[in-house]
DNA sequence: ACGTTCATGTTACTTGCGGTAACCCCAGTC
DNA sequence: GACTGGGGTTACCGCAAGTAACATGAACGT
């Protein structure tokens, strides 16, 4: 029971929590995230118990699963936020990013975002909390971002909050309904919401006969 | 068999209905989203095929329950936007009409919007489609009233549903966040995404010593 | 007065899921 | 060779959704 012989059986504990998280993967990108936990073991080649040792219950599975996710798309938001060039560009390139993220990979950001959907059984009303972690984790780096490079006078830190919790409310929001009716390209998608953020909204004139808005 | 009697029969059965939805509406209010049709049943005095022959399945009372708390919030927000006021002063009512509603009455705030939490037992992951018929609904609504009022140049109606869906996001995430933290007062919080709104994020400099956001 | 219908209600069941207890087996160790 | 402990299984519990089959009672036609 000394420390090599511990760290081994870490290290094989954690390939095989790696494993079945890959065949947790597949089953929920495959059978929606209603998918079951016997269903997912049997992908894994094993029974349900050993998924409850590693895992805990369910949620702590689907939390695994979505961590992975989430950390990877927040590591490509944070490249993208990053990138050398004007505001107003980084902020198209992110918004961008996340949304080239979720065109590429609706399976994914349906288990993200809307769990419940997807799966023709459609047996109960299966949700994860993840969609709120993963919007507020965005919400509070965009708001350390802002916070952090931006000049707003007093106050900086609550609005700062604010605004990074509303901007991802809003690329969230209008990225669902996009990726749903495809109603226009990406770039365009990206160029309107980056000209509500530059306040065309406030520029804009009323139309002839109402009061504005 | 004839008119008369069948409308009565409609008649009657339209008020059972109506009851069986406030029966319901005291039971997910109570014991959040996760509860069982029949503690529903029993709140109504009566047991559970009763529900089914009403409403089919568990999402069939959900949906018409939600529809009930979404078509009461709709309209005291277009009455907000319909209010004769300056552009900007009737966008922070509405904004303050939103969050007053969600803040008055956080449990059917949960439930359309998280539905999952709040139950103890928190045996599965209970959620509802609710969300996304609320927001889609609103964003719809909003563009709407965008593209009728406003003068936005060529391209107006993509424009005007991309802002819609995106306010409307921007509206529901920043509430989430603030309804959870509470980190400044309501009117702080209207004025803030009003600002954002404005182009005061475009307008900000950037900070002494850095690429600005 | 009597059987027929039809809505309303019930009991009792099936199915399927999340979660768990108890047992199994095999490697390595003293 | 008995002993311990991690990886594995079977068989089960509890509970919730959803359903089938039966019961009751008021309105109707004859």
């Amino acid at each position: 029971m000394d420390t090599t012989q511990r760290t081994e059986q870490q290290r094989s504990a954690d390939r095989r929590r790696r494993e079945l998280l890959e065949a947790a993967d597949r089953v929920v990108l495959r059978d929606g995230p209603g998918a079951s936990m016997n269903a997912i073991a049997a992908e894994a080649g094993i029974t349900k118990p050993i998924l409850y040792r590693h895992f805990g219950d369910k949620g702590g599975l689907y939390a695994a699963l979505a961590k992975r996710h989430t950390d990877a798309l927040l590591d490509s938001l944070r490249a993208a936020l990053d990138a050398p060039a004007e505001r107003r560009e980084r902020v198209e390139a992110t918004l961008d990013t996340y949304l080239a993220a979720i065109e590429a990979r609706p399976q994914v950001y349906r288990f993200l975002m809307h769990p419940a959907e997807g799966s023709p059984s459609e047996q109960g009303f299966d949700v994860g909390k993840h969609s709120a972690p993963l919007l507020r984790r965005m919400g509070e780096e965009l708001a350390q971002v802002i916070e952090d490079r931006l000049d707003l006078g007093p106050g900086s830190h609550q609005l700062a909050r604010v605004w990074g919790h509303g901007i991802v409310g809003m690329m969230h929001a209008a990225g669902d309904w996009w990726l749903g009716e495809r109603p226009c390209s990406r770039a365009e998608l990206v160029r309107s919401l980056a000209d509500l953020l530059w306040g065309r909204l406030a520029a804009a004139g009323d139309k002839a006969g109402g009061p504005g808005f």
